[in-house]
DNA sequence: GATCGAAGAAGTGCATGCAAGTGTAATGCT
DNA sequence: AGCATTACACTTGCATGCACTTCTTCGATC
């Protein structure tokens, strides 16, 4: 799926910046910079955003520079519908089908979960999502993993627009179940304890409508009028750091 | 998500081409042949064949001429079990929300496949998904609509890959029974009887594991040395035609 | 006659160049 | 000063060109 064409190496880098919360929603991703910082032409780093456009990952607009996408609230809860009942497809066609050495490689990373849970934010984020998505490579079934890993990773791109802080201590736990329920081949629980993490998920991040950031100005419409607060922090954020990773040097010339 | 850039035009063209069984699984895709038909640069055909390759109608492969992907047997059924729990969500979102003049435009469109049944079958074939298609862009949900339409003409692929002739008869009673279900709100039943109808879909084409081509030579590798009959259809068609969408008429010849 | 190998053809991988569209800052006008 | 306008820099849209890889065909060899 993934080559090792040089496209496919700012695809990665990207998927993980964001992963990573190093790329935030509305983020720019200027064509030229790209390719400067990953050594290669324009032509590649328009196609690498061409296809995490496809993942929904990325924005592009005729014309305009492409954008870290800004999943809507509306999308983001719609998602997760369909992640639960793909990660239920998951864990079903993994039931009593994981070898010990792959039962193992679980515990590892859940292992590595726990480990985590003093460091930053952002690595717990990355660690809970790349659980999933390697409990979905497990299944060997190339369009169900493709689709998971897609939509876990615009989980956390709705995670950093809606969520608060996050706290993976209960997941981790829940990883742990799922786990054991996977393993000891009872298909049912499985996939009832996958899809109840996932809500937790889901809860413990956004379930009420909070419609915070994004949104805000929306909602602060009708009083927009009385006081000029300067548009929120959106905008300032969208100017103030403007593309990659590693810095890019101050606009103006 | 589809603009109205020139790479989007050929990807319309080819999904299209691809629907309609006029490009099959394995037709090569080399990029200048199409840059020409189209009127536009490789850079273009190139674009859309990065764009295609991500949506998995076609197999990209470093330095190699793109096909249109041959989906195995078993991406064929794991894609199908994705279907319906997809498609269940789709008729449960819709169920009590469509309005008059959606309920009118799907029956209408089920009119449009009783119509053609005396028709070709690429037709009724493309009727069919089209309805699926229409069902899910009536959710309003982006990302339900994109999966059901990837897998949805995934399918078309594996129909053709693995399908026996195509009897759309049973099919249109039951894409009727869907409405009926959604429009009286019955989000249960709705959900049951779209899920029936897919099973039926696959069971139709290709539930006994039938290769027909593609694997055929597989199959047939322990019988190929006593005899060489000429690798079969598949090498002849290849070399025979090497591109396009429309006037692809003969099978045979 | 069949097999192996090399040269040409066909095709992709990628960078670069130019035209057109967009945002922004400077300029002129009221 | 405030607003509209214009000019310019930035960015994308796309075609073309060149290098490299793969395929094919044809000739040499056994």
């Amino acid at each position: 799926m993934d080559f090792s064409d040089r496209a496919s190496i700012i695809c990665r880098a990207i998927r993980r910046a964001i992963l990573e919360q190093a790329l935030s929603p509305g983020d720019k991703l200027p064509e030229d910079t790209l390719g400067e910082r990953f050594g290669v032409s324009r032509t590649i780093a328009r196609h690498a955003l061409g296809q995490l456009a496809s993942e929904g990952l990325v924005e592009l607009r005729r014309n305009r520079i492409a954008l870290v996408a800004t999943p809507s609230f509306e999308e983001a809860r719609d998602e997760f519908d369909i992640r639960r009942e793909l990660e239920r497809l998951v864990v079903r066609a993994l039931c009593g089908r994981l070898s010990a050495s792959q039962i193992e490689e679980l515990t590892a990373h859940v292992a590595g979960e726990e480990a985590a849970r003093g460091g930053s934010e952002a690595n717990s984020i990355r660690l809970a999502t790349e659980f999933h998505v390697k409990l979905a490579e497990m299944t060997g079934k190339p369009t169900l993993t493709r689709y998971v890993r897609e939509i876990a990773y615009r989980s956390s791109l709705s995670l950093a627009t809606f969520g608060r802080p996050h706290s993976p201590d209960c997941a981790i736990s829940e990883h742990r179940a799922v786990i054991e329920a996977v393993a000891a081949g009872d298909a049912e629980r499985a996939a009832a304890l996958m899809a109840e993490h996932l809500d937790q998920v889901a809860a413990r991040a956004f379930l009420k409508a909070r419609p915070s950031r994004g949104d805000l100005m929306e909602v602060l419409a009708p009083y927009a009028d009385a006081e000029r607060p300067g548009l929120g922090a959106r905008a300032g954020r969208e100017t103030e750091k403007t593309a990659q990773p590693q810095s890019r040097r101050p606009k103006h010339a």
